[in-house]
DNA sequence: CCATTGACGAAGA
DNA sequence: TTCTTCGCCAATG
């Protein structure tokens, strides 16, 4: 099950989320195109269910600037709560502007 | 090998 | 704007 950690695409993955600054976030599609779709968006996700424990897994959201987390790990409500620490604000339907936050490193550093 | 299931997302209706 | 449909791909049985 956690043998993901060994997949060298799901490194990468794990790589770009830890250069992601506080208070910004990346989608899940974001990621799979700075990867040129060497893995998939919902693989992203996957790669995220079973990332290592060091890895901000909070700062990453859907395209519609929501919430995507299951309750498999770890429940939705803290995603949300470990973002608001970080000085990200929610609207009243419990999403977030991604013009405001996301994240839009540059390829070189990947 | 085949079917199903998702922390996804773009395009239509 | 909300809801489907479909493509995507790793993991699981």
């Amino acid at each position: 099950m956690l043998q993901c950690i060994n997949n060298m695409v799901f490194k990468k993955v794990y790589e770009i989320v830890c250069l992601i600054p506080k208070g910004k976030v990346m989608t899940y599609g974001q990621i799979s195109e700075l990867l040129s779709h060497s893995i998939s968006a919902r693989a992203v996700g996957w790669a995220m269910n079973c990332c290592p424990k060091k890895v901000p897994w909070h700062r990453v959201v859907n395209a519609s600037g929501g919430i995507s987390t299951k309750d498999l790990t770890d429940p939705p409500e803290l995603q949300r709560f470990l973002l608001e620490n970080e000085g990200i604000r929610f609207s009243e339907d419990g999403r977030i502007s991604l013009g405001r936050y996301q994240f839009n490193p540059e390829k070189r550093a990947i």
